[in-house]
DNA sequence: CATCGTATGGTACGTCGTACTAGTCAAGCG
DNA sequence: CGCTTGACTAGTACGACGTACCATACGATG
């Protein structure tokens, strides 16, 4: 019941940063260098390949430290996720006449910043939304709007996307795994041929075209979206 | 690089289970048995709720003896997902006219059983696929190609489908959280109201109709997968 | 009786997140 | 100058985890 207190944890403001630096060691461990590293680990070993201690390590810092730049584990995964998820929405976006376009552009950049960090898109439904996010939806919301999307049918429209979107990350994140692994389902599913003909008929578990599928379905999905 | 076994396990194959039962006391060990505790555990305490030590616990066995029945906790994770996703279609599924019906049928009864269970929609993504789900595949796969859905759009038709059931569910699942936590949510959106004008106008993240939001997205994607 | 496959569980190891505590160092102040 | 204070670093230690290894028990079979 006790509500968290979700403290901002009890870093400096960093209000003013002497000029001093140590020329060759170690730079001073802050939230950005933290995070930054804290990808990278991600990146190179997966979710389970952090942890505090490695991430000590890499720093050239002691465990113990990190905890006065960061509230605890979970706070360095939102931190990492959202560093992931930035989003420039290029000027003119707001005033293109293709908003269909525009929305494509959005979706796309956010599928692929996923999956260069495949560990992203196991993480994100768990976390809270953070800033980026939030600026992706709102870029979405006032893109569809003025695409003439009734205000009913608006937020549907919105949750479509955003589900689409994750779910086809999420899906192509855990699909690409290793050769021995697709090895392996490929070898399953035969074996199973007899249980589920048509998705073996159709080779649905095989196909590699995965930019080319979630183009597609984008489209049905923006097709049934479209005002008429 | 070596490839894992994966090995099914070296439990008996129960050819026989002799009649002998314990009276009172605890039945034996099973595969069965454990995978129904471990989905208790997890649906009232979450995914971190399940050890191996509160498994066996609750089953009123050794920490140990569960490997006999199971590989590892990974194993564990798999048949408890696989366990909730059960589906049996209505026979007349593979006849009726009504396509559109059977397919919003099997995927609303897909999402509530997940619901049922939060804990699967977050673990789903990073499993393998398991005989109810493939199954479910199957039949969405037979029911869209008898409605006429093109050979060369079936996969793109399947995958967006679930994608998008995936997305949804997923979404529901995470944000359903505590009245604290929306209670902040809350708070914090309108905080950051300037930032996010269209958003908090629709009150994108206060909807609480999940259940009209999915299947009105549904049928915007239906919509657009329709054969013209 | 001896042997063997099935099944159980105790002990112990290495790893994890992090609470607690003590330390260093620079800036500010008398 | 010495003293205090606050920002920051880090060692030690604790409890919990997954599970390897090993010893055991029991019914069936020889």
């Amino acid at each position: 019941m006790a509500a968290k207190p979700r403290s901002a944890s009890k870093r400096s403001q960093r209000t003013k940063l002497p000029p001093m630096q140590e020329a060759s060691s170690e730079p001073p461990l802050s939230r950005e260098r933290i995070v930054a590293i804290a990808v990278e680990l991600l990146d190179a070993q997966g979710i389970d390949g952090l942890t505090m201690r490695r991430l000590a390590d890499r720093l050239g810092s002691g465990v113990m430290s990190l905890y006065w730049h960061v509230d605890n584990k979970e706070d360095v995964f939102d931190l990492a996720l959202d560093s992931v998820l930035e989003y420039r929405a290029s000027p003119e976006t707001g005033e293109s006449p293709d908003w269909r376009g525009d929305v494509v552009h959005m979706l796309e950049n956010w599928r692929a910043r996923m999956l260069r960090h495949p560990w992203s898109a196991s993480l994100l439904p768990r976390r809270a939304l953070g800033p980026n996010i939030l600026s992706r939806l709102e870029m979405l919301s006032k893109t569809l709007s003025r695409a003439g999307v009734a205000d009913a049918d608006l937020n549907a429209a919105i949750w479509s996307l955003w589900n689409y979107v994750m779910g086809a990350t999420l899906t192509r994140a855990s699909f690409d795994l290793s050769e021995e692994d697709r090895a392996a389902a490929q070898q399953r599913l035969t074996r199973l041929s007899e249980h589920y003909p048509t998705i073996e008929r159709s080779r649905l578990l095989l196909d590699n075209d995965w930019d080319g599928t979630f183009r597609k379905g984008l489209d049905f999905l923006l097709d049934g979206l479209s005002p008429r």
